[in-house]
DNA sequence: CCTCCGATGTGCT
DNA sequence: GCACATCGGAGGC
């Protein structure tokens, strides 16, 4: 299964993490070696998770935020798709507890937000998600939600790959922003 | 739509 | 030392 395919089947499902629980709504695919994007692009430290086991939690942290990854493989790839936004289900107290006093379908929008709401954080690194305890992910639904795809949010490189995936028409989706000097590219599209 | 900026860890030089 | 980032909120046009 590619790491489109994985990032497409995450849409819909819940993961339930230190008592709340989202319906992830927006995801983004990060190939791995072959993905100038990628963290796991360049191999490092910080990018070796991506290089084991699937399923396990790559959480890193940006201006003081942070972001969570599910690692895909294969572990030669070391691809990884990035969580960016979430309907909380359950666990709305703990969830306005740590977000705060915003809209409902702002409380999981965008990947920062969605870790905090969670209480994910570099704690839960390595964690593989189909075990928990802190972070489990459930099922995938019995009726795939519809999907919508278009480049990623925030990257300089490969900055036209069409790899974010989304819920069509969901509300708690977050924003599209280009990275301020995004490279432009010659890839075409193909979703 | 756009640009700026706080804030902080990572990787390169 | 330093540039830059899978961010998010605010504010201007």
């Amino acid at each position: 299964m590619s790491v489109l395919e994985r990032a497409r089947s995450l849409l819909g499902r819940e993961l339930t993490a230190h008592g709340v629980t989202v319906r992830i709504t927006e995801v983004e695919a990060y190939g791995g070696v072959t993905d100038p994007a990628s963290h796991a692009y360049t191999r490092t430290p910080r990018s070796e998770i991506m290089y084991g086991p699937s399923w396990r939690l790559y959480v890193y942290r940006i201006h003081g935020h942070h972001c969570a990854n599910i690692v895909t493989g294969p572990s030669e790839q070391a691809a990884a798709v990035l969580l960016r936004a979430g309907e909380v289900v359950d666990g709305h107290g703990l969830a306005y507890e740590r977000r705060g006093e915003v809209l409902p379908d702002a409380l999981g929008r965008g990947p920062g937000n969605l870790a905090r709401v969670l209480g994910i954080t570099t704690a839960d690194l390595g964690t593989d998600v189909r075990v928990g305890p802190a972070v489990v992910l459930g099922p995938e639904p019995a009726d795939p939600p519809p999907v919508s795809a278009g480049p990623r949010v925030g990257v300089r490189r490969a900055a036209d790959r069409p790899w974010r995936l989304w819920v069509t028409g969901d509300p708690t989706v977050s924003a599209y922003r280009r990275h301020p000097r995004a490279e432009s590219s010659s890839e075409v599209p193909a979703v």
